[in-house]
RNA sequence: GGCAAGGUAGCUCAGCUGGUUAGAGCACAUCACUCAUAAUGAUGGGGUCGGUGGUUCAACUCCACUCCUUGCUACCA
C-alpha cells in the first residue's frame, strides 16, 4: 500500500537503512543507485526537520569472504578491514551521509544475532534436521551452490553454477549437475550428511501476511505471494565449519548463516550509534510499541530476506517490524547489464577519478521512481541531462543575474519585482516534498526544472541587460536580477537533498546559513551576496568515455 | 519451467479507476536575443503506444496468447 506520510511538522522520528554491501568486492554504480536513493531520502527528511538516522554496515560473513581471504593469503579480518576502508572512501566520495557505518563483524552484531537465535529457540521456532549436501573432499568443506560447477542436467551446457543454468535457465538442485566439480579445488564433490538448524517460518505466516498488507507496496506484495501461496517452508540458518561468521552457541562446529546476521547488522549499527550518542535510545526505535518509523531500502533481489525472514526474526525477538521496505530495480548501463568486457562495469572509485559525483546523484534523481523498475544509465543521456538541467538551466539563473547585481555592490534590491512568481515557486514546496517522500525523485526533478524554465523565461522577458544600460531604468534591472536570485534561492533548497555539495557552494555565494526547508518562505530581500563563481562545470563526453574505457580495463 | 516487474517519439521517461487530434525533457530544424559556463527564449517536424487476436460505441489503458529484458524460485550472497 502507499505510504504518503505528511512531512510538514517535522516531528517524525525515522531510522533508515540501505542494504549492507558485501565486504568482498568494490562498490560499483549498481550499489550507488541504492545508496544515492537512500541518501537523498535521508537528507530530505533532515532538511524538513524530521529526526532521522541513516545507518548501514559492511556485510562481512560467509563462504566467499573466507575463500577470498585464503586466496589472498590474509585473514578474513584483514580482508574486511580493507573493504571497510574502501567502501567508506567510495561512500564519502559520493556524499553518502551515513549517521553510522558499522560492520556485521562486531560485538553488537554478535550480541543481537545470539539474542535473535535464542528468542527463536525459546519460542520453539527452531528445528534441527539432517540434510545431504555436496562436499569438497580436498578442501574438507561443504559447497554452497555458487561453488559447484557442472553440466546442466537439462540442456547439457558446460560450466553452469549452482542451481540454475545460464543458457537454458532451468532450475535444479546442485546435486543434479552432471560431472560436478568443486569450484574451489576442482575436486569431484561427494554427498555428505550434516545436521542443520531451521527456522519454522510457517509459524509466522499470519503475522507476515498482516504486516505485508500495509507494510509494503503492491508490487512487493505480489512478488511475495509466490512464497505465501505455495506455503512457507523452513529456512536453513546454519552452515558447517569452516565458515567465517559466528558459531551457534553450544555447537562450535555450526555457524550462523550470513543471511541471518546480515540484517541484524541494522540493529547492530544503530546500537553502535546509540552508544556514541547520549540522547539516542535503542529501544525508542526497536521496542514493540515504538512510534518511530523504520525503513529499509533494498534491491529487488533481496525482497524475500527483508519481507519474510527478517520481520519474522524481529517479531520472534519481540522487536517491532519495519514500517516499510522500499525496493528498487537493477542498474543497467546503456541498456544492458553491467559488463566488464563491454567496459560498462563501472566501479565507484573509477567514476570518482573522472567525474563529479553530483552528476550521477542528479541523473539518478532525475529518473528514479518509487517502483522496482530497472534503471538505465545511458551515458549519452547522462551527459545531456546533467548539462542541460543543472548547468544550462539551474546554475545559469544565478550566473546570468550575478554580474548586474555585482555592479550595484552585490546588494539585492529592497523590493520583490514579481510577488506572484515568487509565490508560485514557494507553493510548489508541498508537491515537491510529497514526491521526495514517495521516492518519486524523477517527478520532483521535473517540477523543479519546470520552475527553472520559468525563471529563465522571466529573465528573458524582462531583459534586464537592456534596462541596465540606461540610468533611469538601472534600478529596475537590479530588481529583476534580484528576483532571479530569489527564485534561484528556492530552487537550491529543492535540490539540496540531491546536490549537497553544490548547494553548499550556493550557500556561500548567497552568504546564508545552511539552507533548510523553512527558508523557502524567506526571500533574501536587501541581502548582500558574495561574488559569483562558477558553481558547476559541464560534463565532457570525453570524460565519460575515458571513464568507461578505464573501467573495462581495471574491473 | 513457475512467479513478479518492465517493453510508449532518435534518446531517457510521464500517461489514475478505458473516452476529444498520445505528453515532457533532451536531440534535430528555423527564427529571436546577447545578461549568462556558445548558455536563454519562440515556433516546428517526429510515435498509433513489443506482436497477434478479442471485449467495447470507444483501448496505450481490460482479457487471452505470444516475443524480448531483468529479478526471484527457500543448502549463492
Amino acid at each position: 500500500m502507499s505510504h504518503s506520510k505528511i512531512t510538514k511538522n517535522g516531528s517524525r522520528r525515522i531510522l533508515i537503512t540501505s542494504a549492507l554491501p558485501y565486504a568482498n568486492g568494490p562498490i560499483h554504480l549498481g550499489h550507488m543507485l541504492e545508496y544515492i536513493q537512500t541518501d537523498i531520502w535521508a537528507r530530505f527528511q533532515k532538511l524538513v526537520g524530521n529526526e532521522c538516522y541513516y545507518v548501514c554496515a559492511d556485510d562481512t560473513h560467509g563462504t566467499p569472504i573466507m575463500l577470498s581471504a585464503q586466496r589472498q593469503n590474509i585473514t578474513p579480518e584483514e580482508l574486511i578491514a580493507k573493504s571497510h576502508q574502501d567502501h567508506l572512501q567510495d561512500f564519502n566520495g559520493f556524499h553518502i551521509n551515513f549517521d553510522n557505518f558499522h560492520s556485521t563483524h562486531s560485538e553488537e552484531n554478535k550480541f543481537y544475532t545470539e539474542k535473535v537465535y535464542q528468542s527463536l529457540l525459546d519460542k520453539g521456532h527452531i528445528e534441527r534436521r539432517t540434510i545431504n549436501q555436496l562436499y569438497d573432499p580436498d578442501k574438507h568443506m561443504f559447497l554452497p551452490d555458487r561453488f559447484v560447477k557442472g553440466e546442466c542436467p537439462k540442456c547439457g551446457s558446460a560450466d553452469q553454477y549452482g542451481d540454475n543454468c545460464d543458457s537454458c535457465s532451468a532450475t535444479y538442485n546442485p546435486t543434479d549437475l552432471k560431472n560436478p566439480k568443486s569450484a574451489v579445488s576442482g575436486a569431484t564433490p561427494i554427498l555428505k550428511d550434516s545436521e542443520h538448524f531451521f527456522v519454522k517460518l510457517q509459524d509466522f505466516e499470519n503475522i507476515l501476511k498482516n504486516w505485508l498488507k500495509d507494510g509494503v507496496s503492491q508490487q512487493i506484495e505480489n512478488k511475495l505471494n509466490e512464497w505465501l501461496d505455495v506455503g512457507l517452508q523452513q529456512w536453513d540458518i546454519s552452515r558447517d565449519a569452516p565458515y567465517f561468521g559466528y558459531s551457534i552457541p553450544g555447537h562450535p562446529d555450526k555457524f550462523f548463516y550470513v543471511w541471518l546476521d546480515a540484517p541484524i547488522g541494522y540493529l547492530a549499527s544503530f546500537k553502535n550509534l546509540c552508544d556514541k550518542t547520549p540522547e539516542l535510545e535503542f529501544d525508542d526505535f526497536w521496542k514493540k510499541s515504538s512510534d518511530a518509523e523504520v525503513y529499509h531500502f533494498i534491491g529487488k533481489d533481496i525482497i524475500n530476506f527483508h519481507c519474510l525472514f527478517w520481520p519474522a526474526c524481529l517479531h520472534a525477538t519481540d522487536y517491532r517490524m519495519p514500517t516499510s521496505v522500499f525496493a528498487h530495480g537493477f542498474l543497467t548501463v546503456n541498456g544492458t547489464k553491467m559488463s566488464k568486457s563491454k567496459g560498462t562495469f563501472i566501479k565507484a572509485s573509477t567514476y570518482l577519478e573522472n567525474l563529479n559525483p553530483e552528476y550521477l546523484r542528479y541523473y539518478f534523481a532525475a529518473k528514479l521512481s518509487g517502483k522496482i523498475d530497472d534503471f538505465d544509465l545511458n551515458l549519452e543521456d547522462f551527459v545531456q541531462r546533467v548539462n542541460s538541467d543543472l548547468v544550462n538551466k539551474y546554475v545559469n539563473i544565478a550566473s546570468r543575474c550575478a554580474k548586474l547585481i555585482k555592479k550595484s555592490g552585490n546588494q539585492l534590491h529592497a523590493s520583490i519585482d514579481k510577488p506572484m512568481l515568487l509565490k508560485e515557486f514557494q507553493q510548489s514546496a508541498d508537491k515537491i516534498a510529497q514526491f521526495y517522500e514517495d521516492r518519486e525523485y524523477g517527478k520532483a526533478s521535473k517540477v523543479i526544472m519546470q520552475l527553472a524554465d520559468k525563471a529563465n523565461i522571466y529573465i528573458d522577458e524582462q531583459a534586464p541587460w537592456k534596462l541596465a544600460k540606461d540610468e533611469s531604468t538601472a534600478d529596475q534591472a537590479l530588481a529583476i536580477c534580484s528576483m532571479g536570485i530569489h527564485l534561484f534561492h528556492i530552487l537550491s533548497i529543492y535540490l539540496k537533498p540531491v546536490l549537497p555539495q553544490l548547494v553548499s557552494q550556493v550557500e556561500n555565494f548567497l552568504k546564508v546559513d545552511p539552507l533548510s526547508w523553512q527558508d523557502i518562505s524567506k526571500p533574501l530581500v536587501s541581502h548582500e551576496l558574495n561574488d559569483f563563481k562558477p558553481l558547476m562545470k559541464r560534463v565532457e563526453p570525453a570524460q565519460v568515455e575515458k571513464n568507461a574505457n578505464q573501467l573495462g580495463r581495471s574491473a
